[in-house]
DNA sequence: CTTTTTTTGTGATTTGTTTCACATCAATTC
DNA sequence: GAATTGATGTGAAACAAATCACAAAAAAAG
């Protein structure tokens, strides 16, 4: 328990999603076959970084007639364990728990929301269409839907004590939204959404932008950022 | 206007972050100086990697005497344009909007939504501090308040209209939480958090965790993430 | 049925990032 | 004040990721 708190999201991983996106807009619109260089347009990467992300995660096309959206897709529900429903957790109903709680998106990737917690009994009465528990109930409520994955909204204050209860109780996976580096064992994944650190970044990006005289070194300034 | 919308933030920055998270801390503790092997230790990167994110930004210390907590802040202070505010637009009164609207980190950190803009004239009557617009104002608003940077919240149908929008009027950066790729100019810096592929990415790892016999292979599972 | 075209899939190459290793400097010890 | 110690800072080496370039396959054309 004495270590770090890092590690997120190869980037390869990160444009699989891209590209899903993508697919499902596509499919949407009637389209049924794609090819390397279609979602490479749509997604600003090149057809050439498509293939190569395509074979990491062992998906084929056909040689010369690109690929099948529908089987695509299959082949990515398959990677990301769509067929089995997930059930999640979310810690602390304030602000931001809430509106997470009441985010549909979840629930349309097969992400469910079979509880929330919060320490406060007040927060315990909120309606939100998914019941707010006392804490007390925790373990109780991951045994019996053998919950793996929370997510983490509370004050900075406790993140690490209910981190730590969490992780005792069995959850292998956190998204933490408070502004802390958890400190867990290596077995634990960790993904911080840190929204100050969103915001601050476009910001310096925008500032250099502003800095960088009648766009000239603006290729420049590009290489500097990553996918 | 052909063009994508990809390309967020670099690794060092973001660990700048991290090491930035970590002073705060430190500081608070009543520390007064540290070492590059304690920010490492503390946020889980090496020393070397302290160093030379620190001689990316000309970030120097001193010799044998590590560096000055106060130096270091001030420093970052500086890197992220921290001495004077900045103006921020919100848009869009949804679950998340209404939540972003009362995230009081961003004032702390000298980021400060002065507006936030909805259709919908019921949410314009919501009160949370912050002035709820109608969509008409918005040119206005961003005149006055010299906003260069805006959090886009809306439903996915409307974010690209949305973000055309905002661009026309002057807007030069945006963290975008609609799960759609904003198609912009690439002098326009996007920051898109997509909280289904966060929520997302975590399950993909713990499935993958556990499909590990053993945590034999951990250390092999491991060297496939990223800070 | 042969040739051409088009697109995939993947080694080879290039580019970028992290780690290593050590010269350099400043504080401390003797 | 010389010698030792403990840190930084940075080129060099190792590693990782992205791009290039082309062989292979399949469809289409001739």
């Amino acid at each position: 328990m004495k270590q770090i708190t890092k590690k997120v999201i190869k980037n390869s991983l990160k444009r699989i999603f891209l590209y899903r996106a993508c697919l499902v807009k596509l499919k949407l619109m009637g389209v049924e076959k794609v090819f390397s260089y279609t979602l490479a347009n749509e997604t600003g990467v090149t057809s050439d970084q498509v293939r190569k992300d395509f074979s990491e995660f062992n998906i084929k096309g056909n040689k010369r007639g690109g690929y099948d959206i529908n089987v695509l897709l299959e082949k990515m529900e398959k990677i990301f364990h769509r067929s089995k429903d997930n059930n999640i957790v979310l810690i602390g109903m304030g602000n931001m728990g809430l509106a997470l709680s009441k985010y549909s998106k979840f629930a349309q990737r097969n992400m469910n929301i079979v509880a929330t917690f919060d320490i406060d009994p007040f927060k315990q009465k909120l309606r939100s269409g998914i019941p707010v528990y006392s804490m007390s109930r925790l373990k109780e409520i991951i045994d019996r839907f053998g919950v793996k994955v929370a997510i983490l909204a509370v004050p900075e204050i406790s993140a690490q004590e209910v981190a730590d209860e969490l992780i005792r109780y069995g959850i292998m996976g956190i998204v933490n939204f408070a502004p802390v580096l958890l400190k867990v064992s290596p077995d634990v994944i960790i993904n911080n959404v840190n929204l100050c650190d969103e915001l601050e970044s476009v910001i310096y990006y925008v500032h250099k932008l502003m800095k960088v005289d009648g766009l000239k070194n603006l290729e420049l300034l590009y290489r500097d950022m990553k996918y």
